[in-house]
DNA sequence: CTTTTATCTGAACATGCGTTCAGATAAGTT
DNA sequence: AACTTATCTGAACGCATGTTCAGATAAAAG
């Protein structure tokens, strides 16, 4: 029961509000990226929500669940939104894809992707290993295009899942400074680092 | 008096210990890297000293200050250690000695490494300023030697300063993945970097 | 040996934490 | 209209937090 209302199910009886729940993980996810995990009370997620603390209890066990749901969250969205691209079949063509995807998803959940390389130690084991498991998934799709590219001849990389962590670090990398008004447009950072990423790999 | 000893003046007079000061840096370098600064209480850190709480405000006037010495010490060092290189005046070659550099000194102070990205955001504007300062310094190093680069013809980099932050992010990456015990040695893995940083930035 | 002093203890302070729960509230159902 | 039930309040729980400080301790200085 609680964790159908907790996956979005539409509460169709209830008191005051209806969209409680969807407000409590948007303000958890805001107050995370700003101040940590740690640092934020439940009383402060609370307060962003205009409700008592007690009352988030209705939507999460314990604040640990919640944090782990935004992680979950983010990283099945972002698995789902890459298959959905499906990819071409051409190992070039097909990394140029990768980065422009990588770079524009990521840009646009800022909150999102900051708190899925801060918070990771925050989580128990059990919920750690599911995390990972999801970013090895999404590493791992990278990786294969390498692999391709070099038994096609068109990559020169001798250790792919080490290059693959080393390029989706450097794209993640926007991030920390990537902003929406400042004087490069989306499109343009996405040129400068494909012509990186395309380079560095190529035969 | 107190900024002396936490700067670390010999301390002639005293009671008990006479290297409490850098024990108290080491427990807090090392429970902040492992669980963040706002998850550790000064109870703990004071518990791995082997000391009462009350005993550490002898080393640093709060918790906060901790924290920014910690960083301030690490961020100092880098830049000292990469003045120390003098990298040659070639481009090419200075890129390299910086590649190799990074990846060596990032990867011998993995824990400072962790807080210095992840525990910006625990300091007061004051403070993230100062560090942000030398951070800046840094880049700065990396985006002249890719600036001289151009200049030579050696390199074709239209944006500089993104393209030095890439290659950090990038280089800075390493330690989430190695470790001294895996598979690949550290020249090994100096390689494989050099040769993806040397191709992304060659004209 | 006595004095000085840096250092540490142990208790206390006010405040905040995550979580629980009985009872109030208001919307949906009949 | 009365009934049901999801939702929220407000208070409470035990415990932890950063920081302070009077007093104990032991090493160095004379």
């Amino acid at each position: 029961m609680r964790s159908d209302k907790f996956a979005g199910m539409a509460r169709t009886q209830g008191s005051h509000a209806g969209i409680t729940g969807p407000k409590v993980r948007e303000a958890a996810l805001s107050l995370f990226a700003r101040h940590g995990y740690a640092a934020v009370s439940m009383r402060q997620i609370a307060g962003e929500v205009g409700v008592q603390a007690g009352a988030l209890y209705n939507y999460t066990p314990d604040k640990q669940t919640l944090l782990f749901e935004l992680l979950k969250g983010h990283m099945t969205d972002l698995l789902a939104a890459w298959r959905g691209q499906d990819a071409p079949g051409d190992p070039v063509a097909a990394l140029e894809c990768f980065t422009r995807f990588h770079i524009r998803f990521h840009s646009e959940r800022p909150e999102e992707v900051f708190i899925s390389y801060m918070e990771l130690r925050n989580l128990d084991p059990d919920n750690f290993e599911k995390i990972e498991d999801l970013r090895r998934q999404y590493e791992g799709a990278l990786e294969g295009i390498l692999r391709r590219g070099v038994v096609q001849g068109a990559f020169d990389v001798a250790e792919p899942k080490i290059v693959a962590m080393a390029i989706i670090a450097m794209l993640t990398g926007v991030n920390t400074w990537f902003r929406e008004s400042g004087r490069l447009s989306l499109p343009e950072v996405e040129e400068i680092y494909w012509r990186m990423v395309r380079k560095a790999v190529m035969a």
